[in-house]
DNA sequence: CTCAATCCTTACGAATTGTTACACCGCCCG
DNA sequence: CGGGCGGTGTAACAATTCGTAAGGATTGAG
């Protein structure tokens, strides 16, 4: 498992460099913006797992853009902001906010509680060696798949790569980016349909109808969605 | 779903009573105790969804118990304490807490940040967005459109971006600007039709009359406005 | 070395989305 | 009242992205 991705957006070159080292330090990746606008171009191409937003932007409202991250990205938001009224911190939690942390802050303490916020997210998935979603049985140690009759099917280790990705994230958006840097990760740069074949022969195996796909969704420019309800074990 | 188990261990009655209030008043169900004795015999009957938990205890040591109930609980501990130093937060943190409050505290501040922590550790079973109106229900996170018969037509992410922004803000003028802005943001900095083909794509899936749209109302030189009844689910 | 399994690459068809073109409609002004 | 101008609807086309079948490269076992 790569380390998680961590976003920074604030206007302060002192504030980003100084999270920055902390949380390079602490063993997580880092991209820091000073512009929503540059942020929100770059999710197009990596999918962070959270993001720390400064409310005080000089070119968006930071709110609405903690809203839709939280929403649309499914990622873990933080607010660091330099209000420390009540009524903002309610607000920016209410809108979909995960953390509020007043500036001045210690680097540490946001360290801490990025760590307790991936914590218990990704508690829920746990990597256990089985999984269930919608009938199926996932046997990871025996590269096994069963349907609800209890009928096997086999799969191989690229194709065990991509179904344990879909099952760590369920119903969240996993971009292309963020599959290749997943999977893989020396891929060759250039065009990768690999990605596409190894989605169409799982596709297959879970006996998806192509044309109406239910569990692996296709969203075109953007990636895919894995729709089941995941249960490990 | 019953209303979520929030339990208030602080030896100080105020704070309890002032917990309690604001809590029941948010609709949670609470239990308050003064020392730990009485709260670890009652979680053989209770099985809390939130423990609050103050670390400055006469008959144990706080941070173990913390420790204990997010380990064994697999409840949402949050600590609220006296103590503001980071040394101790990140302490506190790293031994399973899921937040820290420093007192003196605003109650809405604590209901906020309870809610933040239900919400992320419940959304991960509970379904995805989904809106009603007049009728219609959009199940966004399966892509999918369904009529008042329950007849299903899938909608792209393009389309979906738009019914989005349409849905958060009804019956209210939304101009050109405003969803450029909001969708995409690869503007094109020509004039850019896109936006209405998408609106005319939607209308269409929408059973929208052209002649007498009444989902999707054109205000002739400034923008659109949604006409619906719109609750979030 | 041969064989088989796995996986990537290539190629072509299908789906989605942006672009263009043209018809239509509302508003302004004579 | 009517003609012109610019904003809007949408059909048709083009560009991009995606699905997948087929063939070849790679790997590993015997």
């Amino acid at each position: 498992m790569t380390a998680p991705l961590v976003t920074i957006l604030d206007d302060e070159p002192a504030i980003r460099s100084m999270l920055t080292d902390a949380l390079e330090d602490a063993g997580f990746r880092t991209l820091s913006f000073a512009r929503a606008q540059a942020f929100t171009a770059a999710l197009a191409q990596h999918q962070p797992d959270v993001c720390l937003v400064d409310l005080s932007l000089p070119d968006t409202d930071g709110l609405t853009l903690v809203h839709k991250l939280a929403l649309e990205q499914g990622a873990i938001v933080i607010i660091i902001s330099g209000r420390a009224l009540v009524q903002d911190k309610v607000t920016g939690l209410e809108l979909g906010a995960d953390d509020y942390i007043i500036k001045p802050f210690d680097p540490a303490e946001v360290v801490a509680r990025i760590r307790a916020r991936l914590r218990t997210t990704r508690s829920a998935a746990a990597t256990g060696q089985t999984a269930r979603f919608n009938g199926w049985q996932v046997l990871f140690d025996q590269y096994m798949l069963e349907d609800a009759g209890g009928a096997q099917t086999p799969f191989s280790h690229a194709e065990g790569e991509v179904l344990r990705l879909f099952l760590e994230n369920p119903k969240r958006l996993i971009s292309r980016a963020q599959m290749q840097d997943h999977l893989g990760g020396a891929a060759s740069e250039s065009f990768d349909r690999a990605m596409d074949v190894r989605i169409s022969r799982l596709r297959t195996k879970l006996r998806e109808d192509p044309k109406n796909p239910r569990l692996i969704k296709t969203i075109y420019g953007a990636g895919y969605i894995f729709l089941g309800d995941v249960t490990w074990q």
